[in-house]
DNA sequence: CTTCGGGCTGAACGTCTGTTTAGTATCCTG
DNA sequence: CAGGATACTAAACAGACGTTCAGCCCGAAG
């Protein structure tokens, strides 16, 4: 089934493949048979690496925790968690089906975002450290606050492409959006322009 | 089928009933059995009132975006997006299946998005009149931050509730969340926190 | 009373699903 | 070279799915 150039074993072909799909249109919405066919592959071979479709969707979420965790890990505090998204190629299905767990109600996506959450508590300690935040009232809260907001980017992402006309995730749209919010988590919603 | 004390259709009993389960499962995952054992009827009766699957999701679809409508018309303007969702009983299942609508690609999902834009960009433009706001450098992008925000907090409620053990739309949490976040609009993120 | 039409049902249909099975080719290992 | 694991396939299976169909029940209209 591995085409000449072929680096990747072809479970790594048929999880990527499914990746792609699955990102793109759903869990559910994905079968076996689309899969296989977009590997190269027959149904039964899915079944052979990967023992069900339960199975595959769990190595698919199992690989896009690890990228993540990868990208937590190179930036280690304080940076925007905006900018993780700069390190993926710009067609990268990652971040749609990041959207996804976290959006679904999976054990794995549950554990990603309490990490998640985690690490947004840590950059927000660190900006108090630093001087440059307080914690608030509520450090939780605001902790949660901040995360959510990132996220909201990535589960919204295709709405804020097609009402905006603008990508949030492409170079331009990163700016434009990290441009607003740092002015508004600078000085508040009040706070003159920062090109008055 | 209808009982005694049942003043809804049975038409409108099977669209509320599919839409607690398209709420809770989402619509891949229920099937018009389960839609139709829910409600009491037989699926041929759910197929005689909507012709197909897709037309009861469509029905349902309407129903939702006519309830939101309202709660916007009802809160002609200024009014926090947060606010709006303390008219619903607390198990609504309107708020869950609105964050499935306006994550799905759906045209009906991105329509409603747009008209939230619309509706956040008012607000902003009420705030920045009445001074407590500025536009930002991109008003756009400011009024699509203020409104992914709100609406972070519906489509992450289940991460929230469990990680946080607080959920964000019962009076409690709904409190301590727009106090924070009020908190940060007001002054940004290193503004003294409002009981020192 | 008859007729009509909408609400409603049980049973079936064809299709698609995830999965199993039995078997072939390929490659490493001893 | 023997032999056993591993990668892979064609074909079939059982069940669930959305949907269709023929017909029952019952209140309203003529």
């Amino acid at each position: 089934m591995r085409s000449v150039g072929e680096d990747r074993t072809g479970r790594a072909v048929i999880r990527d493949e499914a990746l792609r799909l699955f990102a793109a249109r759903g869990t559910e919405r994905v079968t076996v048979r689309q899969v296989a066919a977009a590997a190269g592959a027959s149904p039964a071979l899915v079944m052979h690496h990967f023992g069900s479709k339960d199975g595959l969707r769990d190595a698919v979420d199992q690989h896009v925790v690890a990228t993540v965790e990868e990208l937590i890990a190179q930036l280690a505090r304080a940076a925007p968690a905006d900018a993780l998204l700069r390190q993926l190629p710009p067609d990268s299905p990652v971040p749609e089906y990041l959207g996804r767990l976290l959006v679904e109600d999976s054990a794995a996506g549950q554990r990603l975002f309490e990490r998640l959450l985690g690490a947004s508590r840590d950059a927000l300690q660190v900006m108090v450290a630093e001087g440059t935040a307080s914690s608030g009232d509520d450090p939780s809260v605001r902790a949660a606050f901040l995360l959510v907001n990132d996220l909201a980017v990535l589960l919204l992402r295709n709405r804020l492409i097609h009402a905006l006309d603008l990508d949030p995730l492409s170079a331009d749209g990163l700016t434009r959006w990290t441009g607003e919010v740092a002015n508004i988590y600078a000085e508040g919603l009040g706070g003159r322009s920062s090109s008055p």
